[in-house]
DNA sequence: GATCAATATTGACAGATGTCGATGTCTGCT
DNA sequence: AGCAGACATCGACATCTGTCAATATTGATC
């Protein structure tokens, strides 16, 4: 885990498997993943992380982006923002163009809690 | 994967990471995964999975689950059927009681999709 | 079979969410 | 300066979602 959505004890990085079936997540800690997971928790913006991922360079450019969906410009545009502030992508501007890069140790992130080695 | 939510060929699974991440993900896949995020990604199903996941023989009695929450009853048992029906957990009725219990290869499964070895 | 306790279902309601068209804001070009 | 293209923001709308109180259903017990 990069930046650790949980924070682990020694003990409990040594268990059988990831935190989420280990032990009861709290509040807190529930908070801090579920906005993830409702980022990642719609169709067109899991098929942009994905697009996005599987780009060259690892990165796309909205303007492609646009192009692979049957949804308007805006819609694209709103999708992006809420994966952006979920944290999930990084954007960069370059002339024109912005592009979007995901986050994989986020995501990898995310994978461990939820499924670690089960 | 288990029942796997996606179709590997032998190309793909050799690949470096999980399939969202090396490949576009098809509108198929996406809403066939979707349904399992969307189920996850509220905070008191996620600590739902977490609390019966971690429970003694890894099943958990409703009874136990409504006390473990400030919400009422009709609201968690509304959250144990969307995660039932999502596939999360299997539901089992002994006498007056039902027990819940995490389907951990489906949580892997959403695991190695989003996340795989990133 | 009457009653009680454990879950589920129903109906209602406020708030969140996905979508669009219209418009705004940059940036590069002529 | 002015224009055109890329992307974001805004306002509106319909739909979905989480929650509750009330009620139904089911199984055990007296």
């Amino acid at each position: 885990m990069s930046k650790s959505l949980l924070t682990l004890t020694p003990v409990e990085t040594a268990a059988c498997c990831s935190p989420l079936l280990r032990e009861p997540l709290s509040l807190d800690q529930a908070e801090r993943v579920v906005p993830l997971l409702k980022a990642l928790a719609d169709p067109v913006r899991l098929r942009l992380v994905s697009i996005v991922a599987a780009s060259e360079g690892g990165e796309a450019c909205v303007c492609d982006l646009n192009d692979a969906f049957d949804i308007s410009q805006p819609t694209i545009s709103h999708h992006l923002k809420v994966l952006h502030e979920a944290g999930l992508l990084d954007r960069s501007k370059r002339g024109v163009w912005v592009y979007y890069a995901v986050r994989r140790e986020v995501l990898a992130d995310v994978a461990a809690l939820i499924g670690g080695s089960a």
